[in-house]
DNA sequence: AAAAAACGTTTCACTATATGAAACACTGTT
DNA sequence: AACAGTGTTTCATATAGTGAAACGTTTTTT
């Protein structure tokens, strides 16, 4: 009764907190927002999790955690490992690949990708532009030791790297003055373009170009390079994205990374023609 | 009142039917069962719901289906697409992707897929056995038009693939056993092998030639043919089958085709050495 | 152009269900 | 032998989920 939870919703376009369910809408169900925010800890790059840790990390009543994870468990949502710990199911990895959003994208893209991280030796990401942030729809990874390793799935800033740089690049102009709106540039290392003017004008660049580098704007020791990939209307709709430690990306790679990145990204144009 | 929903429930080793939650366990949240049963109506092969149809389908009252909707739409688990129906969304796949169980497998596999896809221009997949059926894990499609496409992350019998012979083949004698105590030996075509001795014969014999194939068991038309993929210790872990319409799959192609997947197998072997 | 059907959404009275502090059982550590 | 750490169960209480019916739109049929 002392100890209210508050909960953060986005609801309806509106970013909101609440002490009790019935003051954000009657019609979200509080125990299935909570099961879900509890998933949400697994993004912390941790894969096992006990009840008092989770239960700590979501601020939830031990109990509710337990009789939460008990729900979850016999749904194979999530799984005990052999230590007795929880980790995400299989069910999970069932469910997530059933989403249809981008599925052609992710489906076309995986063996072009695979022939251009064998031709250059470095890991290759594909992605899109999803809330002003870029999502990797996929990826193939180097052979070699030391290489960049994204999580499928996962999201990162447009502006500092070389994929949301030229996903940003080929937009229409009103949607990179939104971005530009809505996007705070802060800078994650002194290579950072943080001045919207100064980013506006690399864009043009990048326009110019036909491709984006990104030279340790994320990273230190970290350099991309990003070349868009366009459906039959000319319109931006992925990008293919190369990425190496500085230590072997040199300025004399970039013409011959930007001919095989551009078979691979024709070969998933001709696929996604009617893609929009 | 009088028009109860039952609900059939897995938890602790155990299936029944309830009239009530706190029949099943008072340790259950039934809101979060339900969102999750909900989400599994899009298993079936269709990519987007409405409200009553969804209702309809699941056994929910359409108020509450819509409310469960709201509240996962809310979390970005479903969305509504141009038409206002409701689809998977995004969070749904950034989760699946943080799944660990058997990630490694996922990843290292996923090279040596494409390669043998690009050799063998028919499609290729990679599994694993849960719970006594196929899981396929990866896949590489064939670049022709004429296909065999399965979803990543669902599931088969494995007494009637390929890829589901070799991974019983090569298991341990009791889990064989085990599996032909609890699995039945359905026809799916003429082809079927649905006598239990016939099975275990069939298993020795594909244990001393080192593949299995499946010559239209599941399908008429459909042909495969699979090997297993070993850890350090010699124990199947996963495997990997080839498949194709048996227009174009004849058995003189079987030994080159054995020939392209071992070296894709022996690619996955050097990097999960340490898997068990 | 009017009527009907189908849709998602909201209302409101009702009761089933989620909640959490405390107690419990168990395991490994001091 | 005492302690500290787990996950789990109990029970009284209040919160939150429920569904029939009504509502306002949109789409289809007449």
């Amino acid at each position: 009764m002392n100890n209210k939870n508050y909960f953060t919703i986005r609801y309806k376009g509106r970013v909101n907190k609440y002490a009790t369910m019935k003051e954000v809408d009657k019609n979200l169900n509080l125990s299935v927002i909570k099961a879900f925010k509890l998933l949400d800890v697994y993004m912390n790059n941790k894969q096992e999790w006990g009840v008092r840790e989770l239960a700590k990390k979501t601020g939830y009543n031990k109990t509710t955690t337990y009789r939460l994870l008990s729900t979850l468990e016999s749904l194979d949502i999530v799984q005990k490992n052999d230590d007795d710990k929880y980790i995400l199911g299989l069910k999970l990895f069932e469910l997530g690949n059933l989403v249809s959003v981008h599925k052609s994208l992710r489906n076309y893209s995986r063996a072009p990708l695979e022939t251009i991280a064998k031709d250059i030796k470095e890991t290759v990401h594909f992605g899109v532009l999803s809330n002003h942030r870029v999502l990797y729809l996929n990826k193939a990874e180097s052979e070699l030791g030391l290489k960049v390793s994204t999580q499928i799935g996962s999201y990162q800033q447009a502006y500092c790297t070389a994929l949301g740089k030229v996903l940003l690049a080929f937009s229409p102009t009103d949607q990179i003055l939104d971005y530009l709106k809505n996007v705070k540039l802060d800078a994650h290392t002194t290579n950072t373009i943080i001045d919207s003017k100064a980013l506006l004008g690399h864009l043009e660049h990048i326009r110019k170009e036909g491709y984006a580098l990104d030279m340790e704007e994320l990273e230190i020791g970290l350099i991309c390079i990003a070349i868009p990939v366009f459906n039959k209307n000319k319109e931006v709709v992925a990008g293919i994205s190369v990425s190496g430690p500085s230590s072997r990306f040199k300025p004399e790679n970039v013409q011959s990374y930007l001919s095989i990145i551009k078979k691979g990204a024709l070969e998933i144009e001709n696929h996604i023609r009617d893609y929009n």
